[in-house]
DNA sequence: AGATAACCATACCGGTCGGTATACTCACAG
DNA sequence: CTGTGAGTATACCGACCGGTATGGTTATCT
């Protein structure tokens, strides 16, 4: 099979020392409390510099929260591409449940679900930068599951990737927003089954 | 079967006209905008009224935060079940998937994805009252596979109706932020697949 | 030597936030 | 007749918001 997986999202600024722990700070504290809720100077604080700086770097929150957006989609796609190299090509439904392995590792310790999903709850209606990085994480995740099945030689790539994107976002929302511990394995479970056709 | 569906949430809080008024005007806001990003003023405003009326209706915007997601919680769970009601007990599979017909009428206009989800990515990990409520919806949808699975006479209730969730959340997730504007055919066909075991 | 980029420190801007205070009108029930 | 609860109107509070201005110190590169 000559298909490839979908191109990571790559983050291709080299930014300055205290550029860099601004971008690392923000990160932390917009995923752990949410975008609105975390203003520039406690970010330019917690990071040691000023909001100078910031605006400097960035020219403004907004802009801020985009790098904070791709990072974190580059970061979980380098996951989810190293859990599928522990497996290799031609091992069919294995491979493609790896993705879940790398979605428990993940997972492990974020308590506050997936970041695109809380990003799109606080901007969704605007012309907020965000929007199309949160769009294309997820048409990434789809590509994703649907180019690992062709690879996998599995006959109706597309219908079947969709089906299982959509176990993979409903265990990140039933495991978080529900609190049900045990989504993973359900979610495991459900895409076994479909891919036993 | 003698198994009955989860019980609904109640909107027990009579309310004067005004209080009313605000609580129509607090949802819509709410949903449409987010919860951080809609001011006590700007309710206040839309209802034709002032802010010292919320605070002698509600106490709090925390307060009418969760009047909000309880209310919202009531009307969505008012729609599954009248969606249930016009399949009758015993026609299997069928009815068990009325339930993405029901979701499917709900979402045709609502452009903003999960309210509770929404919620969630706004507060977690504070204390705040609305916490309970986003768990006890997700529970509740959880129960309610469940329930109509065993009405339906389908054994394994428990992880086929967690599994369905799974599939239902993960429909309104990519059909809002993922803009998959086919993601509720996929779930009803990954679905029925899953029944069909 | 001079320029430039990176960074720090501090003060400031207009605007908005959730919440409170005061004082008034009106309808209705004892 | 006299409360009492519901509602309106407006002013105010301290705190915080995103963003800007000014001025200074380094280190590096030409």
């Amino acid at each position: 099979m000559t298909s490839t997986l979908p191109e990571a999202t790559t983050v291709d600024d080299v930014l300055t020392p205290v550029g860099e722990r601004l971008a690392v700070t923000a990160s932390r504290l917009f995923y752990a409390r949410g975008i609105r809720a975390v203003g520039v100077e406690l970010i330019a604080e917690e990071a040691g510099t000023t909001k100078k700086t910031i605006y400097d770097r960035f020219g403004s929150k907004d802009a801020l929260v985009v790098v904070y957006l791709r990072r974190r989609a580059a970061d979980w796609q380098a996951v989810v591409v190293a859990h599928l190299d522990e497996h290799p090509a031609g091992t069919g439904a294995e491979r493609v449940l790896a993705v879940f392995d790398a979605l428990e590792t993940w997972l492990a310790r974020q308590w506050r679900g997936c970041a695109f999903v809380n990003a799109y709850a606080e901007v969704a209606g605007t012309d907020h930068p965000a929007m199309p990085v949160v769009r294309a994480e997820k048409l990434w995740m789809r590509e994703l599951f649907t180019a690992v099945l062709v690879q996998e030689g599995f006959d109706d790539a597309d219908r079947l990737g969709s089906q299982l994107h959509l176990l993979y976002e409903g265990a990140i929302v039933t495991l978080t927003a529900g609190s049900q511990g045990d989504a993973l394995a359900h979610a495991r479970a459900a895409a076994a089954r479909l891919l036993a056709g």
